[in-house]
DNA sequence: GATTTAGTCCCTATAAATAGGGATGTCTTG
DNA sequence: CAAGACATCCCTATTTATAGGGACTAAATC
């Protein structure tokens, strides 16, 4: 008898968590090995896991989405993974393939497109959502038209670690001198990060800074 | 043959709409009327509707849970509402019970609550997610402890229209200056405004505000 | 080996926000 | 009518944030 494909669900919202599973367990192929309701929960799964997919919800307690990945590249962990996600956003997008994610569902999309996205990224593929796909081919275009004038290189604009981390605090209400604190660096470096924070998300001020985090859910 | 609690479900994500299908599918007395995936469809579905109970996201594109709630008070339409939300927000508790919804359901509850919620509306009683209990209990003591003190009337802040105003236009990146010559104000009177909004909302700066503003649905 | 990127730090200024106080007129409500 | 809530304005002073510039190091990329 063929093995079936084995999945683990991770998202917080247990509701869509069963959701999932209910519309999983109506394909013969596919099986779900369990599920994690937190980032921890997947962290800890992970390390002696024997599932062949990861649906992982970006935004969770604890570590999200884009954390679990990073610890999945440290520690050489290959599961494939398929991300679920509220907003269709093009920039992480390209952080998460570039963090080993496989496939981009949006949490809009129906549930027969759950089962695509698994036997695509079980087969090697990669699957993108309508939605993101679209997304990407506009910003593909953009770019293209953008690259024929001048080669700016302000187009997709992926913030680095540290500026995300100053992006975070700023959001919890610290001050550039708590922000420099808490970081151990001095003030005058976080307050380049908010210069260039500024300049990359193209907005006025911290509230404009705070609007983008939570659009991205940096936050 | 006893009629089946008729039972309609509005949310933007599809899968989750399935999620509860699915789940509600599992109980007898229950079963699903339709379900609509954005606010407009809910409104133009309430207009001949015959289902008993509407479980609503508050957070959904055109219009959201709120706004729906609203248009039902001003049209008399009087079906049973269980509110879907993803922050167990007090003071939107609040705002919905005002404005005729019964039963309160975070997304992170597992699917069993969903059916102990319906059933319990459509008994005609209350039904809140236990996260949303323990806030609101939270707050009640919280209030009592101060009112045996003294009393003081700056526990559940409503913001007046005008500081309302100020918060939105705060919360689009508008300096006080930017905001006085939009409403035709000294800056000395946004800057009041902005004085009492950290008082009343309780949080240290411009960023405190318009996170106050985004989990309070005032933006 | 040269270039780019990320992270770090500094200087000089100006603009904006925060903190404290007080004050006036209107309107509603007990 | 007195009390409170609301909207409006002003003053002083300090703290933060924003704007512009430059500069160094380590690591990765070309």
């Amino acid at each position: 008898m063929k093995r079936k494909i084995q999945v683990h669900v991770a998202d917080d919202h247990k509701i869509l968590v069963e959701g999932i599973i209910a519309v999983i367990n109506t394909e013969k192929e596919i099986e779900i090995e369990g599920y994690s309701l937190t980032g921890k929960e997947v962290i800890d799964w992970s390390v002696c896991n024997t599932a062949d997919i990861l649906i992982l919800d970006i935004n969770m307690p604890h570590y999200d989405g884009i954390e679990v990945l990073k610890l999945f590249k440290l520690n050489d962990i290959n599961i494939k993974v398929i991300i679920l996600s509220s907003y269709d956003d093009v920039k992480l997008v390209q952080e998460m393939i570039n963090l080993g994610a496989s496939g981009f569902l949006s949490k809009d999309s129906a549930g027969e497109h759950i089962i695509n996205a698994i036997k695509a990224v079980y087969r090697g593929e990669q699957y993108f959502s309508d939605t993101i796909k679209n997304n990407l081919l506009k910003l593909f275009t953009k770019k293209d038209v953008k690259l024929g004038n001048r080669p700016e290189s302000t187009i997709v604009n992926i913030l680095t670690n540290r500026e995300t981390e100053v992006l975070k605090l700023i959001s919890q209400e610290h001050s550039s001198l708590e922000i420099a604190s808490i970081l151990n660096i001095s003030q005058s470096t976080v307050d380049t990060y908010r210069k260039n924070l500024l300049k990359k998300t193209n907005v006025k001020n911290s509230v404009g800074l705070v609007m983008y985090a939570v659009k991205n859910k940096i936050i």
